[in-house]
DNA sequence: ACACAAGTTTATCATTAATAAACTTAAATT
DNA sequence: AATTTAAGTTTATTAATGATAAACTTGTGT
């Protein structure tokens, strides 16, 4: 179950982070675009406003970003900076030697988000996947990688939820899928092979934690073309992503070297991506 | 009125940024902090979740910072780091000159809220306010500063509220309150003479945007017996804290300079206090 | 000075969210 | 390994709450 009110109001800073114009947004604008009866908005942001994550300019009437969700920018607890920095450094390393998309999302509960991406610099790009965006488990190479080591019971529960068919070749049935994760599991990658998007050929490589649980993936989109064309891109391809994967795994490692401040940011890194 | 649902929902948020311990906090530890049952505070985390600002940890079922709101501490439209980093190094010319304990807060509609503080160097030090904090208007100096330059009706809208008794010595009468405010408009700062807290002596200086509305306030908190003992003490403290809030001003003026980022960066100064 | 638009407040009613109780799962203790 | 306890989840029910419309206020533009 879930409770609508909720649903609502975070919806509604949804809007305002995405859409915040200078000088505010209008009661109007926030009807309009999320749908709302205006009496309604107007009690909702009235209590948002209560809570400091918006507030009201006295004279236009208009809501503005308030001091809370400003402050939460400023909280360490919120923002590993070294680990993001090593993470796109390796991230940067596989779009320079390939060219292509890559993307670095994070395993949170029942999805997977994209948290860094880099385009792809050829020109003929795929264009899949944007920052915050849902990764589908059963439909994308980052995905599976995840879903290729876990155990059943997690499999299960993520993959009860919708398998929707993005095209002709996307796996729905649960057991083909499962099959295939299991027949994979030695490789130490997934494939997406035109799953998600059509054209489309991914490798996702699993990124593991300390406890050697899946954490989050790294994969590269390449226009399917070019993969059947040459056998040897998809090495290369595979090769610097998995590179990715390993060095970005070992940040969580404990680290031998006795440091004071390093040992705070380790215990810091397990609830900061 | 206000939506309760809500008000939960933030102030879970609120306990979560505050309190979030590594491997995240369990459903339990919501309920025994916040005064929750168990069912409800489930029916509300898994919206939170839906929604991405929190996610589950599967194997641990705690609760963890999801990325969405990650996200929202990276945005550039949340932080001016500019303005932030200027406003800091004027405080801190207050502080450094003065030794006392230095505030900027900002104003948010019908709030005063401490943006930035500096703690007092001397050994008999002023603890009043804390990061994120309201400023009473009716009972401090920041607030009066603020109050003096505001129109009547803005200001009766403000001082409805609660004017609550902190010391002996608080103004709670509205009309004594207008009273004075007028009669030290012409003077560009604002006296709390221990109307806060006793034995505490501040001084407040209203900071203007480029419309030369007021935005934000610089104080400087003194204990009061300093005040009395040295007249030029307080002159002192006085002088600092006009320049530091008139510096800070300026930031907001629209630069001739023609600089293509300084435009945006101007741009982004009104919605990013 | 008027009309219109935007925002606010109120009281009413139907929906919704809180509840308790039953159930599941996992961990701790014997 | 079996039992107990605790934590989390699900469900159906009921009372409270949030959505609504309509009246009201405020401010802006003509």
């Amino acid at each position: 179950m879930s409770v609508k009110s909720i649903e609502k109001t975070l919806s509604t800073l949804d809007f305002f982070i995405s859409n915040m114009k200078p000088g505010g947004l209008a009661l109007k604008d926030v009807c309009a675009s999320l749908g709302f009866k205006k009496s309604a908005a107007h009690h909702m942001l009235a209590t948002v406003c209560q809570k400091g994550y918006l507030y009201q300019d006295l004279k236009t009437k208009k809501y503005l970003i308030g001091s809370k969700i400003k402050k939460m920018s400023k909280l360490a607890i919120l923002d590993d900076s070294d680990f993001s920095d090593f993470a796109f450094d390796q991230i940067k390393k596989v779009n320079d030697e390939t060219g292509e998309a890559v993307h670095l999302a994070g395993f949170e509960g029942t999805r997977l988000i994209t948290l860094t991406m880099l385009e792809s610099k050829h020109p003929v790009r795929v264009d899949h996947g944007f920052l915050n965006k849902d990764h589908a488990f059963h439909a994308t190479a980052s995905g599976k990688a995840i879903l290729e080591h876990m155990n059943l019971a997690n499999q299960e529960k993520i993959l009860k939820k919708n398998r929707v068919k993005f095209t002709e070749f996307t796996i729905t049935d649960k057991v083909t899928l499962l099959k295939e994760l299991n027949a994979i599991k030695k490789n130490g990658y997934a494939i997406d092979d035109e799953e998600f998007q059509e054209g489309v050929y991914c490798v996702g490589c699993p990124v593991f934690n300390e406890y050697h649980e899946p954490v989050a993936s790294v994969s590269c989109s390449s226009p399917k073309y070019k993969i059947v064309r040459d056998k040897k891109y998809l090495d290369k391809i595979k090769s610097f992503t998995q590179q990715a994967a390993f060095e970005i795994s070992k940040y969580y490692k404990p680290k031998k070297t006795i440091k004071t401040i390093k040992t705070i940011k380790k215990g810091e890194r397990k609830y900061a991506a």
